[in-house]
DNA sequence: TTGGTTGACATACCAGCGGTATGCCAAGAA
DNA sequence: TTCTTGGCATACCGCTGGTATGTCAACCAA
């Protein structure tokens, strides 16, 4: 009877990888941490590293994957809490600003996404995580007629950005003023959609 | 008599320095071109290099200032065509869509700039450039009465945000439609500011 | 004019990085 | 029990950013 099964062993090392890395690249971004680094401190080789992941970048991309899903989940929960869509929209947007405010998900999922990747494809991976969320709602809302009818993903993109560059301007931001100033700030923008 | 005075000479190494490393940086990406690349192309050594440069990334923050003062210009110059200042905010903006649309001024001044240079220092400079003029405006307007009273710092940043990943976006976009419907979305969400 | 000084580079070199080829040993199959 | 295979570990390599040192022409003083 072998002590660990094959699986749990390679998902163990899977694992201990993806949450040292992300720690790592979190705390000081993924250019500055090298591999050796990141093997020391998940305890194994590079060779087990590069058994799981065939480039630091493949690795990186993992990290991500898991981060935008996260936060994806926690903007969907914060959106079908509310009936009103309206408030699903305004909820999730909200929802959008906290989670991406810690500095952690920050790093990872905004400055070194785009850069390691490519912008393309840290588009497409956002995509089919947040962003997505926030396109549906939007073009549900011009179909029951609540914002005026108009091209839903432009406007999308509009909204994303002025979130992501909201989350990263509060995040250094020491007065907790900011905040609300910022909330408050995006309740006008999305508010001045609304058919009057 | 010398064929070159030295100041002559050393402006000529530095300006050839940074358009070569602008062009390398804009088409391929900061990390993906070696300073072996960008000597070659220059014509020079690398030890002319870090004669004029302390580190790669210097360079990187020297052509990335350039960049950033020259669409500056562009859009002061657009918004001081316009005597309403209404009219100078929308200018201004339409006009930062237009020129960060180009692919080369993107990748140095909104994929790589964070991420190279991290993101408070890339803020602070972009604070000196376009992003002040911004700000200046819309607190001209808020004094001036023609958008509500309110927090323009943080409004600054979201219109900001909102714009940078529009031209991004747009820039990868290929149909035509949607830079119209872009800057018809942008209007919209400027319009909204306005006292009715 | 000339000797010495300085500045604008060129050359040679190095540590460390991402990446790879190979070896090893236990878990699973037969 | 034997054989195969998967999950690593070890050893190694090329290349890159960075540096220490050498060199020669422009400049300056006498």
């Amino acid at each position: 009877m072998p002590q660990t099964t094959r699986a749990q062993q390679r998902e163990r090392t899977r694992r201990t990888l993806l949450d040292v890395s992300r720690e790592l690249f979190a705390s000081q971004g993924y250019a500055a941490v090298g591999l050796a680094e990141i093997v020391e401190a998940a305890d194994v080789t590079k060779g087990a590293l590069y058994h799981h992941f065939a480039s630091k970048a493949a690795l990186f991309r993992a990290v991500l994957t898991e981060v935008q899903e996260e936060v994806g989940e926690r903007v969907a929960a914060a959106a079908e809490e509310r009936k009103d869509p309206w408030e699903r929209l305004a909820a999730g947007c909200q929802e959008f600003i906290t989670a991406a405010t810690h500095p952690d998900i920050q790093r990872i999922m905004l400055i070194d996404g785009p850069a390691v990747l490519g912008w393309h494809e840290w588009r497409a991976m956002d995509e089919s995580s947040s962003a997505r969320h926030l396109a549906e709602e939007l073009g549900d809302l011009v179909e029951r007629g609540v914002i005026a009818p108009q091209p839903v993903i432009p406007l999308a993109h509009l909204l994303s950005g002025a979130m992501n560059e909201a989350a990263l301007w509060l995040a250094a931001s020491g007065s907790p003023d900011d905040l609300a100033d910022t909330r408050a700030a995006l309740s006008r923008m999305l508010g001045a959609l609304r058919v009057h």
